[in-house]
DNA sequence: GGGTGTTTATTGCAAG
DNA sequence: CTTGCAATAAACACCC
């Protein structure tokens, strides 16, 4: 790994890693380095003790303060060797010791893009059915659980790691015969220049989605997959989808929406409303939403190579590993490791044979609200009888939220926040708290600011890193939360329900004893209705659970913050009375939601290109493989962007030839060449010509059908072997 | 003394 | 089996 990180005149304060005492284990000396840093207002020890022996950052050179959590410019460039370099630079001057950083416009897109998500899932299949209905018993079992979550999760991610798999062979070399790197003597032409930009295939799918994303609702039959579906015509080369432009999606320009961007919908969708049987959709705790998300050095954290980062990503590719802090935990045993040490450990189960699918398709819908059928298969769970189950977050990750939240806090304003939410945290049981400190202390995603104004103790915030790959990564963790809350709000609902339902039935029952015993002694009567009011008062205690009182206080805050700006930490802990909110729902949710610094069109623009252009030459790497394994482990990673089938992106890109329409077609450019198989169904260009858009197809020779078709890992991965197959997240 | 911050060690799990 | 990670426990030192 070759770094450089060139100061770019931004100041020159001291920063831990430029001490060289720093870099031993020397308790002493730690201790040191922190009074040091206490000293020093921009003196954040971000790159932390433990990381510092391992890292081959040039930790002698100066590195900018971070006092303020600076922009910082990353440029990836080849020096006269070929190697990588990854220099670092600041944008802006840091301002003052804000945590927040100022400029939010790539989070702003993302936002979009995020919230564009809800619209994007597919609804629904009809048919499966894998839990019980709404009126199934109560089950222990029921329910989205942490452990659920973390299925997804994982889920997710794994079958996304196999499409990054593929697509990582589509990548060009490096620059040099370095073996750094994935190669494909196929691709990229221009070796000698930086590997990504100019590689369309290794943006395509991004670009991909996001074109059919803003289409997908118009397309109909389009995704229904029925045809064969065919590798992609236009060789390897999918630089036509450069085409796209963000004018086309209206909805993603800040300037027509109102207030913020509200949930945004594509066309033809039916805008969210407040269903009979959804429930209020948490929005979520990170309003601000500051795309400080991952390491300062999130190489680091995306290196495979080191073991510098603390694992935010892996931790999230790996998620299952962190089945120890679901629901699901083992009981029992003992020690340390993931057992009991919590304060209440539940039991629980998990649906490991749960289809990823079906668990998007259940959250999601009900985001949609137009598939009710979605909302019948989510269990509820009694937790009435049980201690709070232990959330499906990591501490690094329940810290993160709160930092992110709250921009900075002390170590007992993050226990504060933490336990105001999950009251799995309210147990006098502290010693979760020791391993929230431990987190703080080695996970260098935190670093340790300013002392706090009174009292001990520092105040603690989130490493800066804006390159896009955290603020995707924070994304995908800030819908994780909005998950875990939506389902469990869902799940509230749903034993509200239930609840109804009985009393309902009981008072049915109750009328008709009640005829009944009219012609009967008038004491059983009586005990009668004593005990249906104790199955009541039972039922009543079941609301409010973990994610009752979690929701409520989200809730609660967000329409304070959004009200009157952010509020202080002692004005988040009201509990009570969640349902009132809920109704207002949809109101909070566009209000608060973090869309709130809005770019122009221009700017939006200029984001969005710099995002699928791989940030363009300023990817924050420390070797090829980084850039392979951050950009894509990221982007891939949210996937949930624009999960959408390939055959509404070629429909809806005017690439494709309907039914019997093929051959013949005087706007075909590749002419007879188009044909792709035997299939029913054809792509091929019809009306753009990648030549008039300046993109140099990588094949001037058209090379056989059979070299287009099984040559390249992408079209393979995204045109030819999903036939029919619905890419659901 | 309690809170805070750091460090070390251990354990269990999952992935390779 | 190895490795990496998260959780946990514990010791220690500093600060208020």
């Amino acid at each position: 790994m070759i770094v450089n990180m060139p100061v770019n005149g931004t100041g020159s304060a001291s920063s831990p890693t430029s001490n060289p005492s720093n870099n031993n284990n020397n308790k002493s000396n730690a201790t040191n380095q922190n009074n040091n840093n206490t000293t020093n207002n921009g003196d954040y020890n971000f790159l932390k003790r433990k990381y510092d022996d391992q890292e081959e950052l040039a930790l002698g050179q100066d590195y900018e303060p971070i006092e303020g959590n600076p922009w910082k410019k990353r440029h990836l460039d080849y020096d006269v060797a070929g190697d990588l370099q990854f220099h670092l630079q600041l944008e802006q001057n840091p301002g003052n010791s804000s945590s927040k950083p100022p400029a939010q416009s790539t989070t702003s897109f993302i936002n979009d893009l995020f919230a564009y998500d809800s619209s994007l899932l597919v609804p629904a299949a009809a048919g499966y059915s894998h839990c019980p209905p709404s009126s199934a018993p109560l089950e222990d079992n029921g329910g989205w659980t942490g452990g659920e979550l973390l299925e997804l999760d994982h889920r997710y991610n794994s079958g996304l790691q196999a499409e990054l798999g593929q697509l990582n062979a589509t990548l060009p070399p490096p620059p040099s015969s370095q073996n750094n790197a994935q190669q494909n003597p196929q691709q990229n032409p221009n070796p000698g220049h930086s590997p990504n930009p100019n590689n369309p295939n290794f943006l395509v799918p991004q670009k991909q989605r996001i074109l059919s994303a803003g289409r997908r609702t118009s397309s109909g039959s389009a995704s229904g997959g029925n045809e064969v579906v065919e590798a992609d015509f236009e060789d390897k080369n999918l630089s036509w989808l450069l085409n796209f432009k963000f004018d086309e999606f209206p909805h993603l320009s800040p300037h027509n929406q109102a207030h913020g961007h509200a949930v945004n919908l594509p066309e033809g969708s039916v805008p969210q409303t407040n269903p009979p049987n959804s429930t209020a959709i948490s929005t979520s705790p990170c309003s601000s939403a500051s795309p400080t998300s991952a390491s300062v050095s999130a190489a680091s954290a995306t290196n495979s190579n080191h073991s510098l980062g603390s694992g935010m990503m892996d931790q999230r590719a790996r998620s299952p590993k962190s089945s120890c802090s679901n629901g699901a935990m083992p009981t029992g045993g003992g020690g340390g490791g993931c057992s009991s040490g919590a304060p209440a450990p539940s039991g629980g189960s998990t649906k490991t044979g749960r289809k990823f699918e079906e668990l998007v398709m259940e959250v999601t819908s009900e985001l949609d609200g137009n598939d009710m059928i979605v909302a019948e298969h989510v269990v509820v769970e009694d937790t009435s009888s049980k201690a709070p189950k232990k959330p499906p977050f990591t501490y690094t990750e329940l810290i993160e939220y709160a930092l992110e939240d709250k921009g900075e806090l002390t170590v007992s304003g993050i226990y504060q926040w933490i336990s105001d939410r999950f009251p799995y945290y309210k147990s006098n049981d502290d010693r979760w708290k020791n391993s929230v400190r431990h987190n703080l202390s080695i996970n260098p995603h935190f670093r340790k600011g300013v002392k706090a104004p009174q009292g001990a103790g520092h105040l603690w915030a989130i490493s800066s890193g804006d390159s896009a790959e955290n603020v995707l990564a924070w994304e995908h963790k800030k819908q994780r939360l909005d998950l875990f809350f939506k389902m469990e709000s869902i799940n509230r609902e749903r034993i509200q329900q239930h609840q109804q339902q009985q009393q309902l039935q009981q008072q049915q029952q109750h009328q008709q004893q009640q005829q009944q015993q009219q012609q009967h002694s008038p004491q059983q009567h009586a005990t009668l209705q004593a005990t249906q009011q104790q199955h009541a008062t039972q039922a009543s205690s079941c609301l409010y659970d973990e994610a009752a009182v979690a929701a409520a206080t989200l809730t609660q805050e967000m329409m304070s913050s959004g009200a009157g700006g952010g509020g202080s930490e002692a004005s988040q802990q009201h509990h009570h009375n969640h349902q009132s909110h809920q109704n207002h729902h949809n109101h909070h949710h566009q209000r608060l939601l973090p869309f709130n610094d809005l770019l122009s069109d221009d700017e939006l623009r200029k984001t969005a290109g710099q995002i699928l252009n791989g940030i363009h030459r300023e990817v924050e790497v420390q070797s090829v493989n980084s850039i392979i394994s951050t950009y894509h482990d990221v982007l891939l990673d949210n996937d949930y962007l624009n999960p959408i089938h390939k055959d509404v992106v070629v429909t809806e890109s005017v690439l494709r030839q309907q039914h019997g329409n093929l051959g013949g077609g005087s706007n075909n450019h590749l002419g007879g060449n188009g044909h792709m198989g035997g299939g029913s169904s054809q792509y091929y260009i019809t009306e753009i010509d990648p030549m008039e858009l300046g993109i140099q197809m990588s094949h001037q020779v058209e090379p056989s059908e059979e070299e287009v078709l099984f040559s390249d890992e992408f079209n393979l991965n995204y045109f030819g072997y999903n036939t029919g197959s619905d890419i659901v997240a």
